[in-house]
DNA sequence: CTCCTTTGCAACCGCTCAGTTGCACTAGAA
DNA sequence: TTCTAGTGCAACTGAGCGGTTGCAAAGGAG
């Protein structure tokens, strides 16, 4: 699943915002969502996929932590778009200029 | 639809995308695109629910071009989340230089 | 008016996805 | 070793989504 993919539900993006807050686990995110621990730990793998998330296992528990790089991409994707329609704004106005 | 739900498509973007370079319509874009004209418009339907896009209507056709602002939202919450993941690292450095 | 083009609406199909439940496995505690 | 807590795997369900096809409606061109 690719960056947008996992960002695109809010349940998961619930889940990202609380791994950012500090390394977290399955179980304890599922104690503080409306959710199993089963459908947490299916977020957690879809973020992982995506590279947003990082597994660490300690023990018997496995810790996960925020990779932010991922997001710069969505921000790269962003800007992309927002600027080819800001360059096309820009022509234009230059051409009703002259 | 939420911005973020309608960004996770990848066909989607790829309409998005295209409408940033200069607005058209549906007809337009199923032409140079492999899915039907159906399925452009389905897609633009979602991007204008989610305030991406801006239907003109001219004549018997309907002009779609970019709305950017919808898009800031997303670099908002970004940024939220990865300020928090930073500020939590700061914190820890600080812990560990003391 | 007549024909053609562009669009919208509706039904349908296939597939993916979010979520649950049940079970097996493994590592730490007693 | 025995019990318990934390995960993973697999199957299942329901719903939503991407895409297609068919048809009706409405505006422009002749």
């Amino acid at each position: 699943m690719d960056v947008f993919a996992a960002l695109g539900d809010p349940t998961r993006r619930e889940v990202l915002r609380r791994v950012a807050g500090g390394p977290t686990t399955a179980t304890e995110l599922a104690l503080q969502m409306p959710i199993s621990r089963q459908a947490v730990s299916k977020h957690l793998s879809a973020l992982d996929e995506a590279g947003l998330v990082e597994r660490t296992v300690s023990g018997r528990e496995v810790r996960y932590s925020l990779r932010a790089e991922p997001l710069s991409d969505v921000v790269g994707w962003v800007n992309e778009v927002g600027n080819a329609w800001d360059q096309r704004l820009a022509k234009l106005k230059s051409r009703l200029d002259r």
